[in-house]
DNA sequence: TAGAATATTGAACAGTTATTCATTGTTTGA
DNA sequence: TCAAACAATGAATAACTGTTCAATATTCTA
């Protein structure tokens, strides 16, 4: 690490904090629906001074993802034991990730605003039907669950997190498979989820 | 369900046009990057006439989400069958899910869009080097997949399968930890994640 | 400290697009 | 057949916002 000239590192603390008004105003209100105006102002620079670090506004997200990605990945990289096997590494793995999304949820909310797609203006009724619809879906899974636990096929447990983590591997692999060139069909990756969801990947069972 | 005058019948083919016009378009640009001219392009009727069927863009995704969750929801209804045991259950309920969104593709597609946030002109440095990122963020987590396989704790299967559905839990539960209230920790829910991703969800492991 | 270099500013510009509505076209029923 | 009701049209409107740049302020250097 070389040592900075005193312009170097204002300009450094700049770019950061208008990168973290940014972080800061898209968490509130999403990519899409935060203006570059707001930015400058939370930033207390003018908008013209915003042009003088970043290029565009597409910037800011690339370059905020990229930080966090890196920082994400060397944390991983430290913290996860080399000396340790497997079992625990995986968890150790999962917990950092978890940890480093508490410590950077303003950053993440980014990405539940642009699932939402639309910010409408609150008191919709349609989208009150269609969070109702999602529930119904859910609950469809978790009641299936709940079968399992009195017939006693399935470990008691939280019916909820077990339902949430189905949902969560069907909806990984229909978007790879929607997102990527989808060669074999999505059917035929079922049996596979349903069979580590049952049985897990560990051996011996 | 009562006879429709043919006015009714007309107004509704109509407006099923206008919405599998909405549904191709938006497949084609994500919702944020169509345009109601294109819609209406699209379905050969004005840009006037669309706003006699539908009040604004906004409810065009309303209520595509709306019926599609109910043609799922119905599918999964009809088709999960009511005798069958849990385990069976489970499966068919994935199978009649995925099967779904193989026949909707044009659908789901508008998420893969909006996921991607930014649909950006192309040939970007930036979106390049997060991608790279984000393969490097997944490989770490196959390549400890791999080792368990080299140890011999993991049934030997497909690594990316595997690290594929314990991202797609890892998500969903960060994803609603941020949208929620979250009230107890993320990091809390690691072990029951990491449990069953090795051991399932089945009783007697 | 003067003048050059550098940095900041925000009003103005330019492009985009959701939505409206006066006009035109079509259907209906007596 | 005719006029009243209904439907379709797309140019014009209005609002928004990313980006620029000439003017202003600050910092640097000799």
């Amino acid at each position: 690490m070389e040592k900075l000239s005193r312009k170097e590192r204002e300009y450094r603390t700049r770019r950061e904090e208008i990168l973290k008004a940014a972080e800061s105003v898209f968490a509130q209100k999403g990519f899409h629906n935060s203006t570059v105006a707001e930015i400058a102002k939370e930033s207390e620079f003018a908008i013209g001074t915003i042009y003088q670090f970043f290029k565009n506004k597409e910037e800011f997200y690339y370059i905020m993802m990229i930080e966090k990605f890196d920082l994400l990945y060397s944390t991983l990289l430290t913290g996860v034991g080399k000396n340790i096997k497997c079992l625990e590494k995986l968890l150790c793995l999962v917990e950092i990730v978890f940890a480093f999304i508490e410590g950077n949820v303003d950053f993440f909310k980014i990405f539940t605003w642009e699932l939402n797609v639309l910010n409408s203006n609150m008191n919709n009724k349609l989208k009150d039907q269609l969070v109702a619809k999602h529930f119904a879906y859910i609950k469809l899974i978790s009641d299936t669950i709940k079968e399992g636990f009195q017939e006693g096929v399935l470990k008691k447990g939280n019916a909820d997190d077990l339902s949430t983590a189905l949902l969560g591997m069907m909806n990984i692999f229909s978007f790879n498979w929607i997102y990527n060139q989808r060669q074999d069909s999505l059917k035929s990756k079922a049996p596979i989820i349903v069979n580590l969801f049952l049985n897990g990947a560990i051996r011996g069972n």
